[in-house]
DNA sequence: ATGTTTTGTAGAATTTTTTCTATCTTTATT
DNA sequence: AATAAAGATAGAAAAAATTCTACAAAACAT
């Protein structure tokens, strides 16, 4: 019999997963909560087997979440299930204590065997976001990926950032157009951003 | 015997519809699609009572599927159901035809309320949503830049601020690259940007 | 009802960006 | 010190974006 909390912001969200859970452990019992208040309260009273959590919530700061329940609940599992592209935030959130890490935009499949593997002490995560990590963990990363960038390339990022073009930027630095774009490209790919936009967004998140 | 169709890219979700709907319709017909082509076929294949939509897909320009909805099945009610904030958004869409605009914030209630009036034929929108809808027409409210915009502008807008590059519209809305290169200089210049960056805090501002 | 502006469209020319490849220079690594 | 890896730089070619011009259709105005 086992006990799961769903965290989420969205009644569909957590009325699809309650469905789910239900459907995969016939006999559960399946507790929900809208936003981190209502979590803290409803896990002072129970003891979870698997928490499902969405990490984007009004009003409540979800890593802090995390970490709360890593640190006063250590045996209750927390899956982290998200809108958000996984690369950003996962990582820390892994770091923070999560068991794993599972997209919304995922086929039912890997979300049952995402939650099963984590039912069994296993940590979950893509192949995608595996490699990634392995990746970052061998080439000696640290966990702000804007560490990873060059001084020329960090210095280019901040003019990007300001939304200076390629060629603006050529100018600025006397260096060739060429010089820029392959620039741009490097560190786009270190990033693992593949736009602008991303690059803004991951720049915020870090505080750049 | 209710027929419906819930348009989403996220399994969770759907599946929680599916139940919602399920259980206030009990004996009831739903179908899914997860972008714009299933939704299309579907729609070849079936007439349907309600279609409840989400208006941000990838691969799949939501706008203009309300559009053919709208012209080829004038007698499918679309409800909107969505995660944006039901700002500029909400007005153009209900412009375009759907019959109602729910956000999945909303409490049960509310989204049970939007389904039922929408199935009577009647139109649903938020409390705040039409207080804001009429304030705006009373006060003749253009101090949003982004109203100046027209349909198709407003639909780029939104696929650039989803990171689309100029070729992926041009290949989504399937017009030619020129043609998104002018509407895209052409609202850069009504909202007086220069670049994705500018457009994307304007954005921010607004809410859109 | 008729002239005006806005909107959606695109061809052609141009400019900008990206990609690929390659060289030389610093930094690590062993 | 020798060797390997990472970084900064571009030339050339290819791809993508922008600009300019234009035209028809729709919406708007008087």
């Amino acid at each position: 019999m086992k006990k799961f909390l769903i965290i989420d912001d969205h009644v569909i969200v957590r009325s699809g997963m309650k469905l789910l859970l239900s459907e995969i452990y016939k006999s559960s019992d399946i507790h929900e909560a809208c936003d981190g208040d209502t979590a803290t309260q409803k896990l002072k009273e129970n003891i979870y087997d698997l928490i499902m959590m969405d990490i984007q919530m009004p009003k409540t700061d979800t890593f802090g979440l995390m970490e709360y329940i890593h640190i006063r609940y250590p045996e209750a599992k927390v899956l982290i299930f998200s809108v958000n592209a996984e690369n950003t935030y996962a990582k820390r959130f892994m770091k923070a204590g999560a068991y794993g890490f599972v997209s919304k935009e995922s086929p039912l499949e890997e979300i049952i065997k995402a939650i099963n593997l984590v039912l069994n002490n296993r940590k979950y995560i893509s192949e995608t976001l595996a490699y990634k990590i392995a990746e970052d963990s061998i080439s000696g990363r640290t966990d702000n990926p804007f560490n990873k960038l060059s001084p020329r390339e960090f210095e280019i990022v901040a003019l990007l950032l300001n939304g200076k073009t390629v060629s603006d930027i050529s100018q600025i630095l006397n260096i060739q157009v060429s010089t820029v774009g392959t620039h741009k490209a490097r560190l786009f790919e270190k990033l693992n951003v593949t736009n602008i936009l991303e690059l803004k967004e991951l720049a915020t998140v870090y505080k750049v």
